[in-house]
DNA sequence: ATGCCTGCGGTTCGCAGA
């Protein structure tokens, strides 16, 4: 089972490389996040050809999360429960945005997620990224409790470690590594989920973001804020979980690139 | 300390990203 996730910076401008990606990796699921579009302006054909069916959940210009699956899933949520009470993780219409999908596949339950960034709408945008994140936790918790097979991936927006982070890349005051931010993904891990990426390579830099500015690429100047996150008999499972950087170096890349694990 | 790019919406700039 070959699982993978990719923040593309609009599924629009990203497609062909996505086409190109699938049709050399042949993940079983691809999870994808900031698609920038709408459900209905999403280039699905791009990928049926190559046998995977899509499911959207769109946003017009910001967020949006979709599952592209060769193998048979159902939809089992569309948004995290909780977050559709008035005045928490809504936008100005009124809905909820486009951030979590999840599924039920290969009789596991995987989240795709894209968390809030938090360094945008000053300390109601930060609480904004920590609610958001408190709302995947009690659902995290709730699915662990039933020993539900858990697979939660995407950009949680959250370097954990200070091996996931270049040397003066943020600010030590940026939302990607505030205590309370890491203290939320530390609280996934206490739950008993498993990192598959530091599993494998418990120390040393591991990068799956790079600013397009000031050539930080060039420079390996990035961020490890893509992550997947396993539940016990899932981390059983583990057999690779890997960072493909070769994708920030295409023309035009995403400034995220893919994860990859493989379960036995 | 600040801006450096990029994408989007809808205009020639602002917002968000991270």
């Amino acid at each position: 089972m070959k699982i993978a996730t990719w923040n593309v910076n609009s599924i629009r401008k990203r497609a062909a490389q996505v086409q190109a990606w699938l049709a050399r990796e042949s993940p079983d699921i691809l999870l994808l996040q900031e698609l920038k579009c709408e459900a209905r302006d999403f280039p699905e054909l791009d990928f049926a050809g190559l046998g995977y069916r899509a499911e959207i959940v769109g946003q017009k210009a910001y967020n949006g999360v979709a599952v592209l699956a060769r193998i048979p899933f159902t939809v089992t949520q569309r948004a995290l429960p909780g977050l559709a009470v008035a005045g928490d993780g809504v936008n100005g219409d009124g809905a909820v945005e486009a951030r979590y999908i999840e599924i039920t596949a290969a009789e596991m339950v995987i989240g795709g997620l894209y968390a809030p960034n938090g360094n945008s709408g000053g300390a109601a945008g930060f609480q904004k990224k920590l609610r958001w994140l408190d709302a995947l936790i009690t659902h995290a918790r709730a699915l662990l409790a039933a020993d539900t097979p858990l697979v939660l991936a995407g950009d949680f927006n959250i370097c954990p470690e200070d091996d996931d982070l270049a040397p003066g890349a943020l600010a030590a005051d940026d939302a990607l590594v505030r205590p309370e931010s890491r203290a939320r993904f530390r609280t996934l891990l206490w739950l008993g989920m498993t990192d598959a990426l530091r599993a494998l390579t418990p120390e040393g830099p591991l990068y799956t973001f790079w600013d397009y500015q000031a050539g930080a690429f060039a420079a390996d100047r990035g961020l490890r804020i893509d992550h997947v996150l396993l539940s016990p008999t899932l981390a059983e499972r583990l057999s690779a979980a890997t960072i493909d950087r070769t994708a920030r170096a295409a023309e035009q890349p995403s400034d995220h690139v893919p994860v990859t694990v493989i379960l036995r």
